[in-house]
DNA sequence: CTTGAAAATAAATCGCG
DNA sequence: CGCGATTTATTTTCAAG
């Protein structure tokens, strides 16, 4: 990865249903060779995917909250992670240092929804201690990686 | 917004990069009536940003914590949300209830960098309080909002 | 919404710096 | 590795049913 590949990757974070030829442009290399690029970049998974941010205020999801959960042994943790992967109110899971082990982001559409999947969590096997912070409003969400991998280059785009 | 646009949505969140007729193959729908449905949901706003997803580990920046953050009078506020937004190892910041008054998500190529990072929240005008939670794994991390969508409908692709 | 043909674009190929 | 002209294949557009 050099800093073509990050010009080439900034314009598909920016729209990646820009074609080659239009990113050709904006970073003044040839189509076959942005082509290239992209290829090599998604065959060796530096390139996980593409997809669609959706605008949540419309499609009825704009209520998010975070739990903190504690796993009173370690015999739960494996179903634990199981049950919240299959959950799809449950968008993020990470186990995390400190005095909880998990901590979960959670999107519904109501507060009566959000106290359904609250209670779900609650009564995973093992989950033995639980804190709720709901989300108010979000200041913030940059989806994938591409400001930070920008740090350390001089001139680009 | 129908069922009919869920699945196309659903299509373009698994690879936002195929075009019309390929959808329209997986929905069995004429590539124009595709084509048309996804311009709407471009122009209305339904669909926000087409955007890649990359791998954090190859990028070098798949270090990552939490902080929750506690401001010590509401003047800080816009202060505060105007210089996370402008840290790009800031990639969430979110208003929240509770114990603190916001949470932040933070990522990073090493913990030196995480620490400097820790470092300039902790020194925003009205800081007060802080409490860092370093993410050790990611269990899950959807990234849109399609699941979601999907679990009011029957049939889907 | 669908179809199908015309028009416009894009991608793959391939010698060659 | 990158370029760019050519060929090949796809896609979008549009008018009509």
């Amino acid at each position: 990865m050099d800093a073509i590949d990050i010009k080439i990757l900034n314009c598909l974070k920016t729209n990646s249903r820009q074609n080659a030829s239009a990113i050709s442009e904006q970073i003044n290399l040839s189509v076959s060779a942005v082509i290239e690029r992209i290829r090599k970049m998604e065959s060796n998974g530096i390139i996980k995917q593409y997809t669609v941010v959706l605008n949540s205020a419309q499609t009825g999801n704009d209520m998010s909250a975070f739990i903190s959960v504690s796993i009173e042994h370690p015999k739960y943790h494996q179903n634990f992670m199981d049950k919240v992967t299959g959950m799809p109110n449950i968008r993020e899971c990470y186990h995390i240092t400190g005095e909880f082990d998990y901590l979960l982001k959670l999107e519904a559409g109501s507060t009566a929804q959000l106290e359904l999947v609250l209670n779900s969590v609650k009564s995973i096997d093992g989950v033995s201690h639980t804190h709720t912070l709901v989300v108010l409003s979000t200041v913030k969400n940059e989806i994938s990686g591409m400001p930070l991998l920008m740090q350390n280059l001089k001139g680009f785009k």
